[in-house]
DNA sequence: ACCTGAACACCGTTCAAGT
DNA sequence: ACCTGAACACCGTTCAAGT
């Protein structure tokens, strides 16, 4: 077996990813890693000190990706605050659904102790603080009820990470449910309509 | 080892729930099961054919128990239908993180196949047409705007779960948050406030 | 920074044979 | 409807020794 020259860190990455794609989460294994990289398994220990870490790794990689989207999409976004705050959530929820790996490692329970993985909580978090900033910018232009901001992104985070998950763990489909970007549009508009100001609403 | 001579079916079951209580999901396995009980270890599979139909009937036990709590819950509720679903949601809200464990393992994604496992199925259905019951009385009274009530609790449910699952794995605690209850409150409360009709408004 | 080869303590599951 | 005892094909991880 010769040596591997090259950036072996990314390949494990890249790799892993292949594998949860093709076979789930459990069927990650550290030695198909090795074996579809044409490497020997220890190799893997001088990248991640164990199995755990790579899986924060890839929720990261999860995360920074749907950052990178959403700030991308923001941009294409016309002023007006409250359609921003509407659209961005969308764009959650649209994200999460066309890439259902990711969104499930991002959020896999064994990652559950996220403060220990310092890193992963601040790129996670950046996703907070994006929604965040929306919901603040709504409530500047009165648009949005006063009210902690925090406590108002978390709510609406709420709502983005359940119809998410709801979606891609198949819990509508036996009973059907509409196209997810018009359910995403209605439950979005649903809950700013609940928190908008009385004297301005959306829809 | 002498005979267990008892429900072994129902000694499997609270048994594993202990487990997943002390080491979480993970830390399930069968021999620990039949080390606990000091049964053979083969003796499991008289009345499981594997591990995946153990966790199918501990999610269909989460899903029971939660579906008896909101019934009990809904006979001590006042009238007003719009209260009712106000409580209803708070109340799913907090038995399910209440019980993480359970919550835990009724969403867990190796049952993500659902449909597969009928009766599961039908006993998580179960939960979703008491949401979607409380929801039709409100459209009866007008307290609630038209549209496809199983769309809206759709919609209700991802706000419950999504709430309830961030919490449970704590995503929120790092940036820190209200008290559970006062957090399911002002969410539902924004959520129904949002889709109740203009001539009438909750809180 | 990789390699080989072997090993350890675990898994879920199955089988043959008993009571 | 259980038991014993052994086995199979897997895991994650580690170690000693090489290049």
């Amino acid at each position: 077996m010769p040596y591997h020259h090259g950036d072996l860190r990314q390949a494990i990455i890249e790799t892993a990813w292949q594998i949860i794609s093709d076979s789930g989460i459990e069927g990650l294994t550290m030695r198909e890693i090795a074996t579809r990289i044409g490497v020997s398994r220890n190799a893997f220990y001088r990248h991640f000190t164990n199995k755990e870490l790579l899986l924060a790794a890839l929720a990261e990689e999860g995360f920074q990706s749907l950052f990178m989207h959403l700030k991308e999409v923001a941009a294409q976004l016309p002023p007006d605050s409250l359609a921003r705050l509407q659209e961005s959530c969308v764009a959650y929820i649209l994200h999460a659904v066309n890439h259902p790996v990711h969104y499930r490692v991002m959020f896999d329970s064994s990652l559950s102790n996220r403060k220990i993985y310092e890193s992963l909580y601040e790129t996670a978090r950046q996703n907070l603080d994006l929604l965040m900033n929306l919901i603040t910018d709504c409530q500047k232009n009165q648009l949005i009820r006063p009210g902690d901001p925090k406590e108002l992104a978390q709510i609406h985070w709420s709502l983005l990470h359940g119809l998410s998950m709801l979606y891609i763990d198949n819990q509508f489909i036996a009973m059907g449910c509409a196209p997810i970007a018009e359910l995403a549009n209605s439950a979005v508009g649903a809950l700013i309509e609940g928190v908008a100001t009385d004297d301005k609403t959306i829809l």
